[in-house]
DNA sequence: CGGGTTTGACCTGCGC
DNA sequence: GCGCAGGTCAAACCCG
C-alpha cells in the first residue's frame, strides 16, 4: 500500500488549520477526499462503486480518522481507466483531490493563482458549478468549485492534477506543512490497514 | 492595455 | 444513432 506525501504534492496550503486561521473563520472541513495514482485501490474504493465522489461514503471515517472533524476518502479513478490508453498521453490527471469545505466563501485561497474558464450547471445541483485553471504558464492543474446540492452551506472543490511549480504560500509553509503531512498521512496509513 | 470573468456554443463520452 | 450531461473554448466584456 502506497500512502501519498501529499494528496496532491503542491496543495497543501489548507493542510493545516493554525496557518489559516483568520480564513477559517470562513470554513471548515468537512471532508478531505484524495485520489492518486497508485494505491487508489485500497479498500475505501470500494465504497464509491456508485458514485466516485461520495459524500456520503466518506462519513464513514469521519469518527475514526479525526473525532468527527474530517475525514479523508481515496476517490476511484474512473476518469482514468475510462479514458485509459486513449488519452493517457495527453491527460496529466495524475492526481484529483476533492475537499468537501463548508464555508461561506465559494473559491478559496489555497495559495495559487487561478483563471476560471467556465461555469456549468451540473444534473442534480441547482447551484452552479465553476472551472479553473492554474494560471502559470504551462501548469495543467484544474480545478472545480461547486457548491453542495444537498446543502448549500458546503462547497466541494475538487483539483486535477500536480501543479508543476510552487506557489507563493508553499515556500513560506512548507516546512511546517511536510511534518503535518507526514503525521497526517501516517493516520492514513493506519486507517486502511 | 493586460489579465480575469462571463457566457453561449461547441465537443466528447456515455447510456439507452 | 440519438439525446443528455459534463467539460472546454473563445469572443465579448469588465476592471484595475
Amino acid at each position: 500500500m502506497n500512502i501519498p506525501q501529499s494528496p496532491s504534492p503542491n496543495f497543501t496550503f489548507f493542510s493545516d488549520e493554525s496557518l489559516i486561521n483568520p480564513f477559517m473563520d470562513n470554513f471548515d472541513f468537512s471532508h478531505l477526499m484524495f485520489d492518486v495514482d497508485e494505491g487508489g485501490n485500497d479498500g475505501l474504493i470500494e465504497e464509491e462503486t456508485s458514485s466516485p465522489i461520495s459524500i456520503v461514503s466518506s462519513e464513514t471515517f469521519a469518527g475514526e480518522i479525526s473525532g468527527g472533524s474530517g475525514s479523508v476518502t481515496t476517490l476511484s479513478k474512473k476518469e482514468s481507466t475510462n479514458r485509459g490508453s486513449k488519452e493517457g498521453e495527453t491527460k496529466e490527471m495524475g492526481h484529483r483531490v476533492a475537499f468537501r469545505t463548508r464555508s461561506k466563501i465559494d473559491v478559496m485561497d489555497d495559495g495559487f493563482k487561478w483563471r476560471k474558464y467556465g461555469k456549468k450547471s451540473v444534473k442534480n445541483n441547482i447551484n452552479k458549478r465553476n472551472y479553473y485553471k492554474c494560471s502559470s504558464e504551462g501548469c495543467l492543474v484544474k480545478k472545480r468549485v461547486e457548491r453542495d446540492g444537498e446543502d448549500a452551506a458546503y462547497v466541494i472543490t475538487t483539483y486535477e492534477g500536480v501543479h508543476n511549480h510552487e506557489s507563493p504560500s508553499h515556500v513560506y509553509y512548507s516546512d511546517m506543512v511536510l511534518s503535518y503531512d507526514h503525521d497526517k498521512w501516517n493516520q492514513h496509513s493506519l486507517l486502511q490497514s
